[in-house]
DNA sequence: GTCTATGCAAAGAGTTTGCAGATGT
DNA sequence: ACATCTGCAAACTCTTTGCATAGAC
């Protein structure tokens, strides 16, 4: 396999990943990088937002009708979508009760389960709260 | 709101998403319904497709890294990639056990859990049985 | 020196949309 | 008649890619 040599691209697109927890796209990567390094271009965004996923650095979030989002967090977790404010926001949750919901699963299906990718959608800590101050 | 006239190239296309449980892309379908109405366009499959899913007379599934698919089974159930072939089929999941989900995730979230989306991956029960006779 | 990474711009895939004409009620 | 629906093609969004050059080791 290729080996990936040091870039002051990708270092910095590490940095703002592993100090955010805002999940952002790969656009706002982008700007964000642009103030240091304003000659980067999306196309090297891309392909450096990529290859930290493939080597673990981050992980990619899909989520139905949005672009995809960035997560310098790779340890296993939730996101949850604010149906109000649309923020992505984490969601703990035991590792067990994870395998649980694969086996669980697996108990009503004739073939084999292995794994499972969860979106939730409800309101974050901050638009819960609002709504009840109201 | 608008008022929705029958059309044949609609009627067909829910015909079609109604007797398949293959959840076909919009391409798929296209070509499905162009063997009956060879002048459909894709455009007129997509707006259909969409507004049969505002209708709720169809879902649009999101897969991650793939294009939609739509089925003609509207009630509450799951879906599983096969990791082998890539098939999409159906999971049945008592709604009691789904409500569960969304409970534990509240649980261990500090906002408001609402609802979730999920894919599963593993085996479909053709390419289960093949691993396991080989 | 060699191989990887970059910037740029073009290409791609999937999906949506504007418009003029056809069709349903 | 009038509103909705269609086919067509253009446009759009997000993402990837080819290429020549710059940078890392």
């Amino acid at each position: 396999m290729a080996t990936t040599k040091y870039s002051r691209q990708r270092a910095s697109i590490i940095e703002y990943l592993k100090n955010t927890s805002s999940h952002p796209t790969a656009d706002t990567v982008y700007m964000h990088v642009k103030q240091v390094y304003p000659n980067i271009s999306l196309g090297t965004v891309y392909r450096n937002l990529n290859l930290l996923a493939e080597l673990g650095e981050a992980k990619k979030i899909s989520i139905p009708g949005e672009s995809d989002r960035f997560d310098g967090r790779t340890d296993n977790h939730y996101h949850v979508i604010c149906n109000k404010c649309g923020c992505v926001t984490d969601l703990e949750f035991p590792m067990e009760q994870v395998k649980e919901v694969n086996h669980l699963a697996d108990d009503h299906y004739t073939g084999e389960i292995l794994s499972h990718e969860t979106i939730f959608y409800g309101l974050c800590p901050d638009c819960s709260k609002e709504k009840n101050t109201n």
